[in-house]
DNA sequence: AGTTTTGATTTCACATTATGAAAGATTCAG
DNA sequence: CTGAATCTTTCATAATGTGAAATCAAAACT
């Protein structure tokens, strides 16, 4: 049977009407009984029944004593690892963009997955010819700046254990695919606070990365300016750690 | 088409499809493929496809740029709203706890809702004669302790219009059911700090009860004592007070 | 305390939805 | 540029979710 008439795409009417129960607990302090549900979600009482039985199931909804229900727990834990993310995106953005604006460059954040970087949040330079990585699209380690940061903050065996995993494939003339010399480079790197790719990734390009730390100390992610290797200038570097240091702050850490 | 063979209860498939699917995306820290999704997942990639589609709609999930999935905003907005209703039963059920320990009878936590206050955690005591409110269950508030503070709190005018609205009525010979007594009565309750239940809502039961504040300064509970009237003591009322006194600092109120 | 009313829960026939196979479109990798 | 892989849409239909009805339980009334 159809809902509302108009269906906006070819929703599954199920996961609307549990979506539709889970808004009206939000819109309650205390918990509400069946009855309130099942008028104010406009669905049969049985059906309201079946649905909140499921999502009891999976602790998305609790039931109380008198039976009455209210949002479940793993709302939280849920809304908890949305959390993270979110919150690192969004104190990460006017930074970023400020970052942007003061050199005219794109400049993107990126956090490592395994033996990857993963673009997660970014500001594109307003020029015609510019660096533009695709949200979601990923890059080996050892070829972005911040890869090499990760890398040697990671240690050195744990450096060499990449180079055996991935063999350090070339990707320009200017990749490095020597594991000594990648640890040296990368540990110099981490030892100025921040790293160069000169055209390691992709020819003609150029980046200045730095590490971005959570309240914990860890490395929560990575922030990079990225340029066509003739305009970029030795004078960014200070503005990028100055950046880098003020998200690491706004994400709680003063080490 | 049956999923793991044994279901506990005649649960509902798409919901079981939709939470492991969340359930998935939350054990990964970045945005993860259709493909890895529902391979995970043990459906059919259309059928994710479609599920997850539903989920974007309502907001409970996001797709980035390269088609990547990840957990939604609404689970932030929805795990906020169980976090303050969690937090203050978690904070409340360890104190709660010791002061039945220490009383010897049963302690009750309720918030205000309306004209009447709704149990929402409690200790009962191990007494064989004791003292029982049914979690998710209500009382009117002139008839309780906490719920007379809590008119106090909203003050005289508040107090006329409860009576006005309710009528007072009597559940016991001891219920107040003057408007000017109760003014008089709640006024002087909440000066010191705490109110007493005299057989008011039940005939032979009495209670001790305070006011709980949250970090802004709101009434967030109430918390009580109810035991039979003879075995009710004078001597608990510090008692009482210091562990409502703990449970607003754990809230964060230190008024 | 007994009766009536209301709300919650279960059952069941079947209508409609959700499904997966197949096809088409898009993206990615070489 | 080509082929492979992944994503998205279509469609026939299997099976699920539905709501009416019945039953059970709790609450309200007398």
């Amino acid at each position: 049977m159809k809902d509302s008439g108009l269906t906006k795409t070819s929703s599954i009417q199920v996961i609307d009407r549990a979506a539709k129960l889970l808004n009206i607990m939000a819109r309650y302090d205390d918990p509400i009984s069946l009855k309130i549900l099942a008028a104010e979600g406009e669905l049969h009482p049985s059906t309201a029944f079946r649905i909140l039985s499921s999502l009891i199931e999976h602790q998305f909804v609790e039931r109380d004593d008198v039976g009455h229900y209210r949002l479940g727990i793993k709302l939280l834990h849920l809304g908890s690892h949305v959390r993270q993310s979110v919150e690192l995106r969004q104190q990460a953005k006017p930074i970023i963009t400020r970052l942007r604006d003061a050199l005219g460059e794109t400049v993107n954040l990126t956090v490592r997955e395994n033996d990857e970087v993963v673009y997660v949040e970014r500001a594109i330079s307003g020029q015609m010819m510019r660096v533009e990585q695709v949200i979601g699209s990923r890059a080996p380690l050892h070829v972005t700046a911040v890869g090499k940061l990760m890398l040697a903050a990671a240690g050195e065996e744990e450096c060499r254990q990449y180079a055996k995993r991935t063999g350090l494939p070339a990707y320009t003339h200017n990749t490095i695919t020597d594991v000594e010399n990648l640890i040296r480079h990368t540990s110099q790197a981490l030892q100025n606070g921040f790293a160069y790719d000169n055209g390691e990734a992709e020819k003609s390009v150029g980046c200045i990365g730095v590490l971005i730390y959570s309240s914990t100390g860890e490395i929560a992610a990575g922030l990079s300016v990225s340029a066509p290797l003739e305009r970029r200038k030795e004078e960014w570097v200070p503005l990028v750690i100055e950046a880098g240091k003020r998200l690491s702050e706004s994400l709680g850490y003063f080490g």
